[in-house]
DNA sequence: CCAAAAGTGTTATGTTTACACCCATGT
DNA sequence: ACATGGGTGTAAACATAACACTTTTGG
Protein backbone atom coordinates (compact mmCIF):
# COMPACT_ATOMS: atom_id res chain seq x y z
CA UNK A 1 0.00 0.00 0.00
CA UNK A 2 0.96 3.52 -0.87
CA UNK A 3 0.35 6.87 -0.42
CA UNK A 4 -1.40 8.24 -3.52
CA UNK A 5 -1.82 11.90 -2.58
CA UNK A 6 1.53 13.66 -5.41
CA UNK A 7 1.82 16.05 -2.68
CA UNK A 8 3.13 13.40 -0.20
CA UNK A 9 5.99 11.87 -2.96
CA UNK A 10 9.32 13.09 -4.49
CA UNK A 11 10.39 14.16 -1.51
CA UNK A 12 14.13 12.68 -0.55
CA UNK A 13 16.50 12.81 2.30
CA UNK A 14 19.41 13.97 1.66
CA UNK A 15 22.62 12.99 4.23
CA UNK A 16 25.49 15.22 4.65
CA UNK A 17 28.66 14.72 7.03
CA UNK A 18 30.63 16.91 8.80
CA UNK A 19 33.83 14.91 9.48
CA UNK A 20 36.39 16.74 11.06
CA UNK A 21 39.95 16.38 12.47
CA UNK A 22 42.64 17.95 14.57
CA UNK A 23 45.59 18.01 12.83
CA UNK A 24 49.07 19.79 14.47
CA UNK A 25 46.34 22.30 16.40
CA UNK A 26 44.24 23.44 13.62
CA UNK A 27 41.00 21.59 13.19
CA UNK A 28 40.13 20.65 9.64
CA UNK A 29 37.26 19.04 7.93
CA UNK A 30 36.65 16.59 4.92
CA UNK A 31 36.07 18.30 1.51
CA UNK A 32 35.27 16.43 -1.66
CA UNK A 33 35.13 18.28 -4.94
CA UNK A 34 32.08 16.83 -7.05
CA UNK A 35 32.20 15.33 -10.73
CA UNK A 36 28.33 15.82 -11.33
CA UNK A 37 25.78 18.17 -12.08
CA UNK A 38 24.57 20.40 -10.50
CA UNK A 39 27.47 22.08 -8.66
CA UNK A 40 30.09 19.61 -10.80
CA UNK A 41 33.57 20.97 -9.89
CA UNK A 42 32.34 22.59 -6.71
CA UNK A 43 33.57 21.55 -3.20
CA UNK A 44 31.38 19.43 -0.84
CA UNK A 45 30.87 18.38 2.00
CA UNK A 46 30.21 14.23 1.46
CA UNK A 47 26.61 13.56 1.06
CA UNK A 48 24.29 11.83 -0.77
CA UNK A 49 20.87 10.44 -1.26
CA UNK A 50 19.43 8.02 1.25
CA UNK A 51 17.33 5.00 -0.10
CA UNK A 52 14.51 4.32 0.78
CA UNK A 53 15.37 0.99 2.25
CA UNK A 54 17.97 2.18 4.61
CA UNK A 55 18.82 3.95 7.86
CA UNK A 56 19.61 7.20 8.00
CA UNK A 57 22.77 7.04 9.58
CA UNK A 58 23.33 3.72 7.72
CA UNK A 59 23.28 6.14 4.54
CA UNK A 60 25.43 8.55 6.18
CA UNK A 61 28.36 6.41 6.37
CA UNK A 62 27.44 4.29 3.13
CA UNK A 63 28.09 7.70 0.93
CA UNK A 64 30.85 8.86 3.32
CA UNK A 65 32.86 5.71 2.39
CA UNK A 66 31.38 5.74 -1.34
CA UNK A 67 33.06 9.29 -1.68
CA UNK A 68 35.86 9.40 0.65
CA UNK A 69 37.02 5.43 1.40
CA UNK A 70 36.37 6.32 4.51
CA UNK A 71 34.48 3.77 6.60
CA UNK A 72 33.51 4.48 10.33
CA UNK A 73 31.23 2.98 12.83
CA UNK A 74 28.79 5.92 13.69
CA UNK A 75 28.37 8.88 12.91
CA UNK A 76 26.00 11.94 15.31
CA UNK A 77 23.12 13.66 13.65
CA UNK A 78 22.86 17.04 14.65
CA UNK A 79 20.06 18.76 12.83
CA UNK A 80 17.76 18.76 9.61
CA UNK A 81 17.72 21.12 6.96
CA UNK A 82 14.36 21.64 5.01
CA UNK A 83 14.16 24.45 3.47
CA UNK A 84 12.17 24.41 0.33
CA UNK A 85 14.88 25.14 -2.41
CA UNK A 86 18.06 23.87 -1.03
CA UNK A 87 18.29 20.92 -3.66
CA UNK A 88 17.55 21.93 -7.88
CA UNK A 89 16.47 18.64 -8.34
CA UNK A 90 13.54 17.93 -6.14
CA UNK A 91 12.48 18.47 -2.84
CA UNK A 92 15.70 17.31 -0.37
CA UNK A 93 15.64 17.25 3.37
CA UNK A 94 18.98 17.28 4.80
CA UNK A 95 19.87 15.61 7.28
CA UNK A 96 23.54 16.72 8.84
CA UNK A 97 25.69 14.30 11.01
CA UNK A 98 29.06 14.96 12.76
CA UNK A 99 31.82 12.98 13.19
CA UNK A 100 35.68 13.06 14.43
CA UNK A 101 38.91 11.11 13.71
CA UNK A 102 42.35 11.32 13.68
CA UNK A 103 43.25 11.79 9.76
CA UNK A 104 46.74 10.32 10.62
CA UNK A 105 44.67 6.85 10.83
CA UNK A 106 42.75 7.01 7.37
CA UNK A 107 43.73 7.01 4.26
CA UNK A 108 41.44 9.41 2.04
CA UNK A 109 40.68 8.25 -1.65
CA UNK A 110 41.81 11.00 -3.85
CA UNK A 111 39.03 9.89 -6.59
CA UNK A 112 36.79 7.33 -6.89
CA UNK A 113 34.37 7.19 -9.43
CA UNK A 114 31.93 9.64 -7.56
CA UNK A 115 34.74 11.80 -6.22
CA UNK A 116 37.61 13.85 -8.10
CA UNK A 117 39.27 14.69 -5.31
CA UNK A 118 38.92 14.87 -1.45
CA UNK A 119 41.08 16.52 1.21
CA UNK A 120 41.06 18.15 4.55
CA UNK A 121 40.71 21.56 5.26
CA UNK A 122 41.60 24.04 7.93
CA UNK A 123 38.23 25.83 9.06
CA UNK A 124 39.62 28.87 8.69
CA UNK A 125 40.21 27.96 4.76
CA UNK A 126 36.75 26.99 3.86
CA UNK A 127 35.99 27.72 -0.22
CA UNK A 128 32.24 28.57 -1.32
CA UNK A 129 30.43 25.01 -1.19
CA UNK A 130 27.45 23.41 -3.28
CA UNK A 131 24.32 23.51 -2.18
CA UNK A 132 23.63 24.90 1.76
CA UNK A 133 26.74 23.66 2.73
CA UNK A 134 28.60 26.55 3.96
CA UNK A 135 25.38 27.15 6.13
CA UNK A 136 25.53 23.25 7.27
CA UNK A 137 29.20 23.22 8.03
CA UNK A 138 28.56 25.95 10.38
CA UNK A 139 25.79 24.35 12.50
CA UNK A 140 28.25 21.55 12.28
CA UNK A 141 30.98 22.99 13.97
CA UNK A 142 29.04 24.72 16.71
CA UNK A 143 27.51 21.47 17.54
CA UNK A 144 31.47 19.61 17.40
CA UNK A 145 32.04 22.38 20.09
CA UNK A 146 29.16 21.59 21.96
CA UNK A 147 29.52 17.39 21.81
CA UNK A 148 32.48 17.60 23.04
CA UNK A 149 32.00 19.10 26.09
CA UNK A 150 28.76 17.11 26.81
CA UNK A 151 29.28 13.63 25.37
CA UNK A 152 31.90 11.29 25.03
CA UNK A 153 32.39 11.87 20.99
CA UNK A 154 36.18 12.31 21.39
CA UNK A 155 36.35 8.46 21.88
CA UNK A 156 36.52 8.32 18.04
CA UNK A 157 39.20 10.23 17.55
CA UNK A 158 41.12 8.58 20.28
CA UNK A 159 40.24 4.53 19.61
CA UNK A 160 42.74 3.35 21.67
CA UNK A 161 42.99 6.13 24.87
CA UNK A 162 44.79 9.14 24.80
CA UNK A 163 47.36 11.20 26.86
CA UNK A 164 45.56 13.80 28.74
CA UNK A 165 48.03 16.45 27.11
CA UNK A 166 46.92 15.26 23.45
CA UNK A 167 43.18 15.23 24.60
CA UNK A 168 44.16 19.02 25.90
CA UNK A 169 45.31 20.07 22.58
CA UNK A 170 42.43 18.78 20.58
CA UNK A 171 40.20 20.71 23.42
CA UNK A 172 42.27 23.37 23.19
CA UNK A 173 42.03 23.66 19.17
CA UNK A 174 38.63 22.88 18.95
CA UNK A 175 37.26 25.16 21.42
CA UNK A 176 39.97 27.68 20.27
CA UNK A 177 40.89 28.50 24.08
CA UNK A 178 44.09 28.00 26.29
CA UNK A 179 42.72 25.50 29.07
CA UNK A 180 45.06 25.50 32.84
CA UNK A 181 46.96 22.23 32.00
CA UNK A 182 46.12 21.02 35.75
CA UNK A 183 42.24 22.32 36.07
CA UNK A 184 41.84 20.62 33.02
CA UNK A 185 43.32 17.47 34.38
CA UNK A 186 41.18 17.81 37.55
CA UNK A 187 38.09 17.97 35.66
CA UNK A 188 39.66 15.26 33.24
CA UNK A 189 39.95 12.75 35.61
CA UNK A 190 36.64 12.79 36.93
CA UNK A 191 35.59 11.22 33.38
CA UNK A 192 38.11 9.04 32.55
CA UNK A 193 39.97 5.86 33.65
CA UNK A 194 43.48 5.36 33.59
CA UNK A 195 44.00 1.84 31.19
CA UNK A 196 47.85 0.98 32.67
CA UNK A 197 49.66 1.73 29.78
CA UNK A 198 51.87 4.93 29.33
CA UNK A 199 53.20 6.26 25.88
CA UNK A 200 55.46 9.41 24.61
CA UNK A 201 53.47 12.08 23.22
CA UNK A 202 55.41 15.23 22.48
CA UNK A 203 57.96 15.43 25.50
CA UNK A 204 60.50 12.74 25.84
CA UNK A 205 58.73 11.70 29.64
CA UNK A 206 55.83 9.24 29.24
CA UNK A 207 52.00 10.01 29.90
CA UNK A 208 49.77 7.82 30.60
CA UNK A 209 46.96 6.69 28.55
CA UNK A 210 43.30 7.18 29.52
CA UNK A 211 40.13 6.11 27.77
CA UNK A 212 36.53 7.58 28.40
CA UNK A 213 34.80 5.68 31.45
CA UNK A 214 31.55 4.73 29.50
CA UNK A 215 30.04 4.12 32.95
CA UNK A 216 29.32 8.02 32.52
CA UNK A 217 27.94 8.48 29.00
CA UNK A 218 26.43 12.15 29.45
CA UNK A 219 29.50 13.84 30.51
CA UNK A 220 29.93 17.80 30.87
CA UNK A 221 32.91 19.27 31.37
CA UNK A 222 33.50 23.04 31.29
CA UNK B 1 13.98 17.34 -13.16
CA UNK B 2 13.21 14.19 -10.81
CA UNK B 3 15.55 12.02 -9.60
CA UNK B 4 14.62 8.87 -11.62
CA UNK B 5 16.04 6.10 -9.27
CA UNK B 6 12.70 4.30 -7.61
CA UNK B 7 15.47 3.16 -4.39
CA UNK B 8 14.79 7.02 -3.95
CA UNK B 9 11.20 7.58 -4.01
CA UNK B 10 8.11 6.63 -1.85
CA UNK B 11 9.79 8.20 1.47
CA UNK B 12 7.25 10.58 3.12
CA UNK B 13 7.76 12.66 6.28
CA UNK B 14 5.47 11.99 8.94
CA UNK B 15 5.55 14.96 11.61
CA UNK B 16 4.75 13.89 15.54
CA UNK B 17 3.64 17.02 17.99
CA UNK B 18 4.02 16.16 21.81
CA UNK B 19 1.56 18.99 23.01
CA UNK B 20 2.36 19.37 26.60
CA UNK B 21 -0.01 21.06 29.14
CA UNK B 22 0.71 21.68 33.31
CA UNK B 23 -2.75 21.22 35.06
CA UNK B 24 -2.86 22.00 39.01
CA UNK B 25 0.76 20.36 39.05
CA UNK B 26 -0.07 17.76 37.03
CA UNK B 27 1.81 17.31 33.38
CA UNK B 28 -0.31 16.38 30.53
CA UNK B 29 0.38 15.88 26.75
CA UNK B 30 -2.40 15.80 24.16
CA UNK B 31 -3.78 12.77 22.61
CA UNK B 32 -6.40 12.42 19.72
CA UNK B 33 -7.94 9.26 18.90
CA UNK B 34 -7.79 8.08 14.89
CA UNK B 35 -10.77 7.87 12.92
CA UNK B 36 -8.85 6.15 9.93
CA UNK B 37 -6.63 3.04 9.44
CA UNK B 38 -4.45 2.42 10.47
CA UNK B 39 -4.33 2.32 13.89
CA UNK B 40 -8.34 3.39 14.10
CA UNK B 41 -10.01 3.95 16.85
CA UNK B 42 -6.29 4.04 18.62
CA UNK B 43 -5.16 6.98 20.54
CA UNK B 44 -2.29 9.16 18.89
CA UNK B 45 -0.26 12.08 19.31
CA UNK B 46 -1.54 14.46 16.93
CA UNK B 47 0.45 13.85 13.80
CA UNK B 48 0.19 13.21 9.87
CA UNK B 49 1.67 13.55 6.62
CA UNK B 50 4.14 16.82 5.29
CA UNK B 51 3.18 18.17 1.97
CA UNK B 52 6.05 18.28 -0.40
CA UNK B 53 5.88 22.29 -1.00
CA UNK B 54 6.18 22.51 2.91
CA UNK B 55 8.31 23.20 5.57
CA UNK B 56 8.49 20.49 7.98
CA UNK B 57 7.71 22.78 11.12
CA UNK B 58 4.69 24.18 8.94
CA UNK B 59 3.34 20.58 9.13
CA UNK B 60 3.67 20.13 12.26
CA UNK B 61 1.48 23.13 13.07
CA UNK B 62 -0.77 22.62 9.99
CA UNK B 63 -1.74 19.02 11.48
CA UNK B 64 -1.90 20.22 14.92
CA UNK B 65 -4.71 22.37 13.98
CA UNK B 66 -6.12 20.10 11.64
CA UNK B 67 -6.43 17.56 14.29
CA UNK B 68 -7.42 19.80 17.79
CA UNK B 69 -8.43 23.03 16.50
CA UNK B 70 -5.03 24.27 17.91
CA UNK B 71 -3.36 27.50 16.01
CA UNK B 72 0.46 27.53 17.65
CA UNK B 73 3.25 30.24 16.24
CA UNK B 74 5.89 27.58 16.80
CA UNK B 75 6.83 24.13 17.38
CA UNK B 76 10.66 22.66 18.49
CA UNK B 77 12.00 19.49 16.52
CA UNK B 78 13.57 17.10 19.25
CA UNK B 79 14.67 13.87 17.23
CA UNK B 80 13.91 12.07 13.99
CA UNK B 81 12.72 8.66 14.05
CA UNK B 82 13.97 6.51 10.71
CA UNK B 83 12.59 2.83 11.48
CA UNK B 84 11.72 0.92 8.76
CA UNK B 85 9.03 -0.24 9.69
CA UNK B 86 7.61 2.08 11.86
CA UNK B 87 4.79 2.95 9.53
CA UNK B 88 2.33 -0.05 7.72
CA UNK B 89 1.69 1.87 4.59
CA UNK B 90 5.36 2.92 3.51
CA UNK B 91 8.55 4.17 4.21
CA UNK B 92 7.79 7.31 6.63
CA UNK B 93 10.52 9.48 8.64
CA UNK B 94 9.00 10.80 11.46
CA UNK B 95 9.98 14.36 12.87
CA UNK B 96 8.74 14.59 16.64
CA UNK B 97 8.40 18.14 17.84
CA UNK B 98 7.03 19.59 21.36
CA UNK B 99 5.19 22.46 22.51
CA UNK B 100 4.03 23.83 25.60
CA UNK B 101 0.95 25.81 26.78
CA UNK B 102 -1.34 26.75 29.10
CA UNK B 103 -4.42 24.50 27.95
CA UNK B 104 -6.69 26.93 29.99
CA UNK B 105 -6.34 29.30 27.08
CA UNK B 106 -6.95 26.79 24.39
CA UNK B 107 -10.34 25.16 23.21
CA UNK B 108 -9.25 21.67 21.98
CA UNK B 109 -11.98 20.46 19.38
CA UNK B 110 -13.30 17.29 20.42
CA UNK B 111 -14.06 15.79 16.89
CA UNK B 112 -12.49 17.63 13.65
CA UNK B 113 -13.73 15.59 10.29
CA UNK B 114 -10.03 13.75 11.07
CA UNK B 115 -10.13 12.75 14.70
CA UNK B 116 -13.52 11.78 16.61
CA UNK B 117 -12.35 13.21 19.81
CA UNK B 118 -8.76 14.42 21.81
CA UNK B 119 -8.37 15.10 25.26
CA UNK B 120 -5.37 15.98 27.49
CA UNK B 121 -3.74 12.66 29.36
CA UNK B 122 -1.76 12.93 32.64
CA UNK B 123 1.49 10.87 31.80
CA UNK B 124 1.07 8.62 34.22
CA UNK B 125 -1.68 7.40 32.70
CA UNK B 126 -0.99 7.33 28.94
CA UNK B 127 -2.53 4.72 26.84
CA UNK B 128 -0.83 2.13 24.21
CA UNK B 129 -0.38 4.61 21.49
CA UNK B 130 -0.90 4.58 17.63
CA UNK B 131 2.40 3.44 15.49
CA UNK B 132 5.43 3.96 17.57
CA UNK B 133 4.30 7.10 19.83
CA UNK B 134 4.55 5.98 23.11
CA UNK B 135 8.40 5.37 22.36
CA UNK B 136 8.13 9.11 20.35
CA UNK B 137 6.60 10.50 23.61
CA UNK B 138 9.10 9.33 25.93
CA UNK B 139 11.67 10.75 24.29
CA UNK B 140 9.23 14.06 24.17
CA UNK B 141 9.13 13.86 28.08
CA UNK B 142 13.02 14.13 28.36
CA UNK B 143 13.71 16.70 26.14
CA UNK B 144 10.84 18.73 27.72
CA UNK B 145 12.58 18.23 30.86
CA UNK B 146 15.77 19.07 29.06
CA UNK B 147 14.19 22.44 27.14
CA UNK B 148 12.60 24.25 30.28
CA UNK B 149 16.34 24.22 31.70
CA UNK B 150 18.06 25.40 28.98
CA UNK B 151 16.13 27.36 26.62
CA UNK B 152 13.16 30.04 27.39
CA UNK B 153 10.63 27.33 25.71
CA UNK B 154 8.07 27.79 28.63
CA UNK B 155 7.36 31.53 27.02
CA UNK B 156 4.95 29.62 24.93
CA UNK B 157 3.20 28.98 28.38
CA UNK B 158 3.29 32.22 29.93
CA UNK B 159 2.69 34.56 26.56
CA UNK B 160 1.56 37.23 29.39
CA UNK B 161 4.25 36.64 31.29
CA UNK B 162 4.37 34.86 35.18
CA UNK B 163 4.75 35.18 39.04
CA UNK B 164 7.71 33.54 40.43
CA UNK B 165 5.08 30.98 42.56
CA UNK B 166 3.36 30.17 39.00
CA UNK B 167 6.41 29.34 37.01
CA UNK B 168 7.79 27.35 39.88
CA UNK B 169 5.30 25.09 40.07
CA UNK B 170 5.40 24.68 36.73
CA UNK B 171 9.24 23.40 36.99
CA UNK B 172 7.96 21.55 39.92
CA UNK B 173 5.28 19.58 38.56
CA UNK B 174 7.84 18.89 34.65
CA UNK B 175 10.43 18.07 36.27
CA UNK B 176 8.69 15.76 39.27
CA UNK B 177 10.63 17.86 41.96
CA UNK B 178 10.76 20.60 44.66
CA UNK B 179 12.56 23.28 44.80
CA UNK B 180 13.49 25.97 47.44
CA UNK B 181 11.61 28.81 46.76
CA UNK B 182 14.51 31.38 48.14
CA UNK B 183 17.34 29.43 45.56
CA UNK B 184 14.77 28.97 42.50
CA UNK B 185 14.00 33.15 42.95
CA UNK B 186 18.35 33.91 43.19
CA UNK B 187 18.63 31.82 39.83
CA UNK B 188 15.47 32.85 37.78
CA UNK B 189 16.19 36.21 38.37
CA UNK B 190 19.65 36.38 36.73
CA UNK B 191 17.37 35.25 33.74
CA UNK B 192 13.93 37.32 33.44
CA UNK B 193 13.33 40.77 34.17
CA UNK B 194 10.44 42.28 36.15
CA UNK B 195 7.10 43.64 33.87
CA UNK B 196 6.13 46.43 36.18
CA UNK B 197 2.81 44.29 36.51
CA UNK B 198 1.52 42.56 39.75
CA UNK B 199 -1.22 39.48 40.01
CA UNK B 200 -2.69 37.70 42.45
CA UNK B 201 -1.74 34.02 41.63
CA UNK B 202 -2.81 31.63 44.67
CA UNK B 203 -1.95 33.99 47.91
CA UNK B 204 -4.34 36.84 48.98
CA UNK B 205 -0.99 38.36 48.19
CA UNK B 206 0.06 40.52 44.76
CA UNK B 207 3.08 38.54 42.92
CA UNK B 208 5.04 40.38 40.58
CA UNK B 209 4.73 39.81 37.12
CA UNK B 210 8.17 38.62 35.13
CA UNK B 211 9.02 37.27 31.65
CA UNK B 212 11.40 35.52 30.09
CA UNK B 213 14.70 38.30 29.16
CA UNK B 214 15.23 37.45 25.24
CA UNK B 215 18.56 38.86 25.26
CA UNK B 216 19.40 35.53 27.13
CA UNK B 217 18.34 33.03 24.46
CA UNK B 218 19.70 30.24 25.55
CA UNK B 219 19.13 30.20 29.17
CA UNK B 220 20.73 27.42 31.71
CA UNK B 221 18.81 27.26 34.94
CA UNK B 222 19.81 24.45 36.89
C1' DC C 1 73.54 19.12 31.89
C1' DC C 2 69.91 21.20 29.67
C1' DA C 3 65.77 21.69 26.95
C1' DA C 4 61.08 20.31 26.58
C1' DA C 5 57.15 18.42 28.00
C1' DA C 6 54.69 15.71 32.03
C1' DG C 7 53.05 15.88 36.41
C1' DT C 8 51.45 17.89 40.82
C1' DG C 9 48.78 21.26 45.21
C1' DT C 10 47.02 25.42 47.32
C1' DT C 11 44.49 29.59 47.74
C1' DA C 12 40.91 32.76 46.20
C1' DT C 13 36.64 33.36 44.04
C1' DG C 14 32.19 32.25 42.70
C1' DT C 15 28.20 29.16 42.76
C1' DT C 16 25.01 26.15 44.85
C1' DT C 17 22.62 24.42 48.70
C1' DA C 18 20.28 24.42 53.07
C1' DC C 19 17.58 26.72 56.05
C1' DA C 20 13.45 30.31 58.97
C1' DC C 21 11.17 34.36 59.61
C1' DC C 22 8.29 38.59 58.32
C1' DC C 23 4.74 40.71 55.06
C1' DA C 24 0.37 41.57 52.74
C1' DT C 25 -4.33 40.64 52.31
C1' DG C 26 -9.00 38.35 52.18
C1' DT C 27 -11.94 36.17 55.24
C1' DA D 1 -6.90 37.97 64.28
C1' DC D 2 -5.58 34.40 61.57
C1' DA D 3 -4.67 31.58 57.63
C1' DT D 4 -2.45 31.50 53.23
C1' DG D 5 0.80 32.17 50.19
C1' DG D 6 4.58 36.03 48.75
C1' DG D 7 8.86 37.77 49.73
C1' DT D 8 13.63 38.01 51.70
C1' DG D 9 19.25 36.89 53.69
C1' DT D 10 23.01 34.29 55.46
C1' DA D 11 26.24 30.69 56.32
C1' DA D 12 28.25 26.20 54.78
C1' DA D 13 29.58 23.24 51.15
C1' DC D 14 31.19 22.72 46.81
C1' DA D 15 33.04 23.85 42.23
C1' DT D 16 35.85 26.70 39.43
C1' DA D 17 39.82 29.63 38.40
C1' DA D 18 44.36 31.35 39.05
C1' DC D 19 48.85 30.40 39.78
C1' DA D 20 54.72 27.91 39.88
C1' DC D 21 57.69 24.48 40.82
C1' DT D 22 59.56 19.52 40.37
C1' DT D 23 60.29 15.29 37.50
C1' DT D 24 61.73 12.67 33.51
C1' DT D 25 64.57 11.75 29.70
C1' DG D 26 66.68 12.28 24.90
C1' DG D 27 70.09 14.88 23.00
Amino acid sequence: MELKNKLYKNIGIHVITALFTVEKGITKVLLIRRTNEPYKGCWSLPSGAMYNNELIKVAALRELKEKTGIELDDLSPFRTFDALDRSPLQRMIGVGYIGIIDNKRVEVLKSTNKTSNADWFSLDNIPTLAYDHNEILNYAIEKLKEKIITTDILKSFFPNGFTLPELQDVYESILNIKIDRRNFRKKMLSVVIDTGKEIKYLGRKKAKVYKFDYRKKDISIF
